[in-house]
RNA sequence: CGGGGCAUGGUGUAACGGUAACAUUUACGAUUCGGGUUCGUAAGACUCUGGGUUCAAAUCCCAGUGCCCCGACCA
């Protein structure tokens, strides 16, 4: 797009009240706006980064069998109920609200309780197991304290998806599967190696769940690394005990602060029995659905993302998020050089690769100091200078020098 | 939820109890044109809200609200 239809600016300076990296980053950029505590919205350029996230994960969801669907943010009381979690002493955070015939409703707060209630009509057969339903939705948590910018919000956009199986090793195929899925999720987006599998506190049917934990200082939570497995235990359940059940070395463990960025959980028949979720297997006898949960903020790995990458001049977005592949700068307003830089332009749009257009009459020193704020991994150049050569400058973001190209040469960079 | 701090143009800051200043931003005019150029003109704030003290409050006091930080919590 022409950035001078970008009705979004950068700026100099962050609001004062925003502490962390990624809040200040991505509101000098035009990414997002604070709401109020805890509550982003998120403007064109950001929304983009979290579409570009979505729709990896969905495509790795799918990969492994996952089907998507949207339930309600309006959560109906009488269910939640059922597995006895709507009161205010079992969930504290809770954003209830009431209908005008003075019922109750709540603000989506979790899905286990959706997707049971909502399976109990579809399930009844073994025949009809497994299946893994997810969603993308806003997810709201009436938080004593939100923090960490986009890290830890009131209102926050996840995706979550259930397994519902029919025993405990189908449970586990699947379990180990979404594993491998959030690798590739991780990998991805570009936290791969920086993110570690971390064996975290488990429930009723397993001893662990399994967190997804990406190794930065501006985390919240403390992990215990082994580096050559590539494994880690958070601190919540480290202890001797543990380290040992799990065959690991005290002494090559490394503490490091990490972000949760995803997380798996086997649910069990936690939430099969209180809303009597069965299925007849082929003798005609009633089993309860094994259930696993999958979960990943949106919003927090784009945090994790810009706290990771960026450097003392802006966001640094690796090639998957990023809002746009290319920025191309044109300098000046000469005819030649719009014209040169508007066909180039083109020529990006018609080989499909997305590209934020600088044509704005700005100085090149505004125009380069916006390139690098905003974070695309390339730039190009269109000047006089680089006409004068008939070629075209080009940069990555994450490299100090810059190289002159013939246009066919620079398309094929950005298409390859 | 416990503790602490802060609240002034869109943004960032300043102002002894004496009637709000600077930078940035925005608009216009010059200048400049490969790293936020320079100069001029203009616009933009009942100093968070409500009370109190005082001849006089951005400034002191109380309450509320908002925001930030530490901790607790985080299905």
């Amino acid at each position: 797009m022409r950035q001078s239809q970008l009705f979004t600016k950068t700026r100099r300076e962050a609001p004062a009240d925003e502490v962390s990296k990624n809040a200040q980053l991505l509101i000098r950029g035009g990414y997002i706006h604070k709401e109020m505590a805890g509550v982003y919205s998120y403007l064109p350029l950001g929304l983009r980064v979290i579409k570009n996230i979505e729709n990896i994960i969905r495509e790795e969801m799918n990969a492994i069998g996952g089907i998507e669907m949207k339930t309600s943010v309006l959560q109906n009381k009488e269910i939640w109920e059922k597995s006895n979690r709507w009161s205010d002493e079992v969930v504290d955070n809770w954003f209830k609200t009431k209908l005008k015939n003075g019922g109750e409703v709540g603000l989506s707060f979790t899905n286990e309780e959706a997707y049971s209630n909502i399976l109990k009509q579809f399930v009844s057969s073994y025949k009809d197991l497994p299946v893994f339903p997810y969603d993308f939705k806003e997810i709201f948590r009436n938080e004593a304290r939100s923090k960490s910018g986009i890290m830890r919000g009131r209102e926050f956009y996840w995706k979550a998806l259930y397994s519902f199986s029919k025993d405990e090793s189908e449970h586990n195929a699947f379990y180990e599967k979404s594993k491998a899925a959030y690798r590739n999720i991780f990998n991805r987006v570009g936290i791969g190696d920086k993110t570690y599998i971390t064996f975290a506190s488990g429930g009723t049917f397993s001893k662990f769940s399994h967190e997804f934990q990406t190794v930065c200082d501006a985390g919240e939570d403390i992990i215990y690394i082994d580096e050559e497995n590539k494994i880690a235990v958070n601190k919540e359940i480290y202890n001797d005990e543990i380290v040992e059940s799990l065959k690991l070395e005290k002494g090559k463990l490394a503490e490091k602060k990490a972000i949760e960025v995803g997380n798996i959980f086997t649910l069990g028949t936690k939430f099969s029995e209180p809303f009597d979720l069965k299925y007849k297997n082929e003798k005609g006898e009633d089993q309860l659905v094994f259930m696993g949960s999958y979960g990943i903020g949106l919003g927090r790995l784009m945090g994790t993302i810009v706290e990771l990458f960026a450097d003392e001049k802006g966001i640094v977005w690796p090639e998957e998020v990023a809002p746009f592949r290319v920025h191309l700068l044109r300098f000046g307003a000469s005819d030649a050089v719009t014209k040169s830089a508007d066909d180039l332009y083109d020529k990006l749009r018609k080989a499909g690769v997305a590209v934020l257009y600088d044509d704005r009459d700005l100085r090149p020193g505004d125009k380069f100091a916006d390139a690098d704020l905003l974070g695309m991994p390339v730039r190009f150049v269109v000047s006089e200078k680089t006409l004068a050569e008939n070629k075209v400058e080009v940069k990555y973001r994450t490299k100090g020098e810059s190289e002159l190209m013939l246009v066919e040469e620079a398309l094929k960079t950005v298409t390859a």
